[in-house]
RNA sequence: GCGGUCGUAGUCUAGUUUGGCUAGGACAUCAGCCUGCCACGCUGACGACCCGGGUUCGAAUCCCGGCGACCGCACCA
């Protein structure tokens, strides 16, 4: 098993996920589903430690708000942000040999058409084009069935009598931009501010089929962080500005070289490899969070996403990947520069207005041609069509009035004569305080599940042909674990006392005392956890137990008393393993 | 969806070619004994042939269909 779990890492993880409760395949008795996944008793208390981890960084240290929406989200949204268009390709399938094809692949391989053209067209467009550059089957050279659109959102109907299409959220991200204006209000209207949103996303994956990285109903942390595009400085850059990030460049790629840029945050702003400063910003911090649940950081790097691989909203977007055993380099969060793109589509989509106020340091004093109509004048003379007319002129532009009335002595709104006496023409002079403008985001993005994957790698050990999960301490699901050397003369009621007092302290402690002491502390380090406590004959006497530690299991001796505080300290990083005893 | 390989207790697996099973083992789990710090002692218990159909006196084994897994193709905004 051990010589196998070399191998494929992957494979042995998947075992010792099932069989320890991390995780496994969902609806397992009707056959099992892939792309869905059950989190065991492990694995869920893995994934809440990961993501708190996420909400200590970016909810707690930064301030940013968290909130929670709604998974099924009304047709309307998902339309106006693209994603009904977006999150569909269109495919052809040979009659002879059933293989299938991207079509507008296709059409920009043999027809030489560019993807924003394929993009445009309509699958009657796309069959005709495919039938009149007489693309063929590039396999077999068949003929292929009409072309159809495969959606990879999951759609469903709201409520029973309505036809109201709704779609499962593919990101978490629309939940908070369709809730920017209340959300803006509560960051006290002040930009820049940022929101997370931590919740199930749905994507109807054609064939997923790599366990937890690629899974049909997941769990996403999307940030979006709002800021002023002309105050695109990022005030916390001096925090992270001497982290270094191993980038790959869009260039580097294309010239298929293998070449990594290692930069400082500061470096990577100044020469304009990142272009915007907050999203320099959230890569270190990605960068700090990987290493916090596991992953050194030379096993990490940033890749920068090529023109034709960026979601349709991004200017430039960078994935955070992980080397992994079996697959290489693998995403585990994206960082996109969404510009004003979603709050625009909403604001045009909804009739809404999402733009904030932008007070000048000094107000704008400008005079201004205004035509007033006279109410009091344009009643008696347009009667039932007065209010129409009122409209009219307020809408058209004053200058335009004021030079027909001075030329020809009239104005006509549409068949109505307007003359001087209806209206009132006076230069005003109006203050500009400010302007209203939409924010601009950076959108950092993480697969929790992914994390939740890369953290079981990493920290997958095989000591002495047994498997040891290194979790960082502050990740582990089970902090400790007692034991009673042996299960008499009143050490295993001892060890109960010790237990009940430490689960008491706020600890998530596992007592056990079946079996012998050494497969005891085997199982407890397959499960990851970092701290034993062993109550054993001296501790009768003098009231002390042994720790030891997971990763060197070495032992300390500790008096009971002091445990509480010390493994408090341990626990938020501030002791090392030799201070816990002697 | 396509092609290849595969599907036996919680896990790993023997048996499938050549039908004869009351399906064997190991680890894990549970109960009891034993215990003096790293899964290694003893006794016992629980527990499986992916689903459906066919062939046959008889199917884990052969045939067909389905489901699922792994690899490759495609897909992964």
């Amino acid at each position: 098993m051990n010589s196998e779990a070399k191998c494929d890492k992957f494979t042995a993880i998947n075992e010792l996920a099932r069989r320890r409760g991390y995780f496994w395949q969902s609806y397992e008795i009707y056959g099992g589903v892939s792309g869905f996944v059950t989190y065991g008793p492990l694995g869920a208390k893995l994934k809440q430690n990961i993501e708190a981890k996420l909400r200590e960084l970016f909810v707690t240290k930064l301030g940013l708000l968290e909130i929670e929406s709604s998974v099924i989200t009304p047709g309307k949204v998902f339309e106006a942000s693209g994603h009904v268009n977006h999150f569909k390709e269109p495919m052809v399938e040979c009659l002879a040999c059933n293989k299938r094809f991207r079509a507008d692949h296709l059409l920009e391989e043999y027809a030489k058409q560019s993807c924003v053209e394929t993009e445009k067209m309509s699958l009657k467009q796309i069959q005709k084009a495919l039938e009149a550059h007489g693309i063929m089957c590039p396999e077999c050279g068949g003929g292929f069935k009409p072309p159809q659109q495969f959606l990879t959102m999951f759609q469903t109907t709201i409520g029973p009598y309505s036809n109201a299409t709704g779609y499962g959220r593919p990101e978490a991200a629309q939940g908070i931009f369709v809730e920017f204006n209340r959300l803006y209000a509560m960051a006290r209207e002040k930009l820049p501010f940022g929101v997370i949103q931590i919740g199930h996303a749905l994507r109807n994956e054609i064939s997923p089929r790599q366990g937890l990285i690629r899974l049909r109903e997941f769990t996403i942390a999307d940030l979006e962080f709002f800021f002023d595009p002309e105050e695109p400085n990022c005030c916390l850059l001096k925090d992270v500005e001497n982290e270094t990030l191993r980038i790959y460049l869009a260039p580097e790629r294309k010239a298929c070289s293998e070449k990594i840029v290692e930069v400082t945050v500061k470096e990577a702003v100044a020469k304009q490899i990142i272009r915007s400063e907050w999203q320099a910003f959230f890569m270190a911090m990605a960068k700090k969070l990987l290493i916090e649940i596991g992953v050194p950081a030379e096993n990490q790097r940033f890749i920068e996403k090529l023109p034709w691989e960026k979601a349709h909203y991004a200017t430039q977007c960078f994935d955070q990947e992980v080397y992994v055993d079996r697959w290489g380099w693998i995403e585990v969060s994206g960082h996109a520069y969404r510009t004003d793109y979603d709050l625009d589509c909403h604001t045009k989509a909804s009739g809404a207005d999402l733009r904030v106020f932008k007070e000048y340091p000094e107000p704008i004093e400008q005079e201004q041609l205004v035509v007033k109509p006279v109410k009091a004048k344009l009643g008696p003379a347009f009667k039932g069509e007065a209010k129409k007319v009122a409209e009219l002129l307020s809408n058209a532009p004053a200058e335009e009035v004021a030079a027909s009335l001075e030329k020809d002595g009239y104005y006509m709104a549409e068949n109505h004569k307007v003359l001087p006496e209806h209206v009132e023409v006076t230069h005003e002079k109006t203050v500009i305080r400010g302007k209203r403008f939409i924010p601009h985001v950076v959108e950092p993005s993480f697969g929790s599940d992914r994390l939740f994957y890369v953290a079981l790698e990493y920290a997958y050990n095989v000591k002495d042909d047994r498997v040891v999960m290194g979790f960082p301490r502050a990740i582990a699901p089970t902090q400790l674990g007692v034991y009673p050397l042996v299960s008499k003369d009143g050490i295993d009621k001892k060890a109960r006392e010790v237990h009940q007092q430490l689960l008491n302290e706020g600890f998530t402690a596992e007592l056990d005392e079946t079996g012998s002491i050494g497969r005891r502390y085997a199982r407890a380090d397959e499960a990851g956890v970092p701290l034993g406590i062993t109550v054993d004959y001296d501790t009768l006497h003098d009231n002390s137990v042994t720790v030891r530690d997971r990763d060197s299991w070495r032992q300390v001796r500790t008096p009971i008393k002091s445990l509480p505080e010390l493994l408090h300290k341990y626990f938020q990083g501030k002791l090392n393993f030799e201070d816990l005893g002697t």
